[in-house]
DNA sequence: CTTTTTCCCTGGACGC
DNA sequence: TGCGTCCAGGGAAAAA
């Protein structure tokens, strides 16, 4: 039995949910909602629940439904009910999840909330509604996960032989590469940046140009920067406290992310970060602990 | 097929 | 102080 929460609370702080703020989010999630009977469901000012556009229909769908374990593919979370139907969710940016007494007045940005049973709400709020939210059956929700996804990064399948089978003849960039959820599933900007800061690659060296030995430290990297920010339970950049006076605090533990514009010093070797745009992303890296060698550099040409 | 670019959103930071 | 501009970036869709 989940306890009593004490006053609202807040799942997750804006920052860029991925894969771990997600995980984050899913955990506590189970902890607090799933188990627990809707009551009711209501939305306004939103793209709208894909699957049932008016807020009747939705209503209709999930009253009297109960919540099982929500499960996360990526970046997406996904909330079987007992009627085989399920809410898929994707926070995208600034999406957040909140818990809070169904008295409680709506949250800014906030879209939908819905009732418990337990006298909460889980809500939905998102400032630049980037996030989506979708009804269908919890099959079709998998499928789907399957077919737009490559491997849990932190899965069995993600291993040093699938990654090099991946990048072979591979022309773009490493870090167009990882940020691709067709290849590895849940990394963003943050943990790309970071990962190949501590596998020592420049962001624009061709994916298909890594040395043999290069790959399995890069699939380390990768899982570990993703477990130690699942242990720091997330990046937090604002304020925030669970219930349990918790806060996301991998943002202490990032070495890179964010650092490039302002020219920050590596922690390694002291020489001034650098910011570059890479797929449309703001990115910071290393010039000195990060070359792009000589052969990679003709096939960047 | 692969790769790149554009677009969606809005609040905060910054320059003048 | 106020106004304009840039920036944050995941992923769908269009363009190349």
């Amino acid at each position: 039995m989940a306890r009593e929460l004490p006053v609202a609370f807040q799942l997750v702080t804006k920052s860029m949910p991925e894969l771990p703020e997600v995980e984050t989010v899913r955990r506590i999630i189970d902890r607090e909602v799933s188990g627990r009977t809707i009551i009711g469901a209501s939305f306004r000012d939103f793209p709208g629940v894909t699957g049932a556009t008016d807020p009747a229909t939705f209503d209709a769908l999930i009253s009297g439904r109960v919540i099982s374990e929500p499960e996360r593919y990526g970046k997406y979370l996904v909330l079987p009910l007992d009627n085989e139907l399920a809410l898929l969710i994707h926070l995208r940016m600034t999406g957040r999840l909140l818990v809070l007494p169904a008295a409680a007045p709506p949250a800014r940005f906030e879209h939908l909330a819905i009732h418990l049973d337990t006298g909460h709400d889980l809500r939905f709020a998102d400032q630049r509604k980037f996030g989506r939210v979708l009804i269908l059956p919890a099959n079709a929700a998998r499928e789907q996960m399957s077919n737009l996804l490559g491997p849990e990064p932190l899965g069995r399948d993600f291993t040093a032989a699938y990654l090099a089978d991946r990048l072979r003849g591979r022309t773009t960039s490493i870090k167009a590469f990882l940020l691709d959820q067709r290849n590895v599933a849940g990394l963003g900007n943050i943990y790309v940046d970071e990962a190949l800061y501590l596998a020592r690659l420049h962001p624009l060296t061709p994916a298909g140009s890594l040395a043999p030995d290069r790959v399995g430290p890069l699939a380390r990297a990768v899982r570990r920067v993703l477990r130690t920010a699942i242990a720091n339970q997330g990046t937090t950049f604002s304020t925030f406290e669970n219930p349990y006076g918790e806060r996301g605090s991998n943002a202490e533990a990032l070495a890179v992310y964010g650092k490039g514009k302002t020219g920050m010093p590596c922690p390694r070797c002291r020489t001034p970060f650098t910011w570059i745009r890479v797929a449309g992303r703001g990115t910071s890296f290393c010039p000195r602990c990060q070359p792009l060698n000589a052969i990679d550099q003709s096939l960047a040409e």
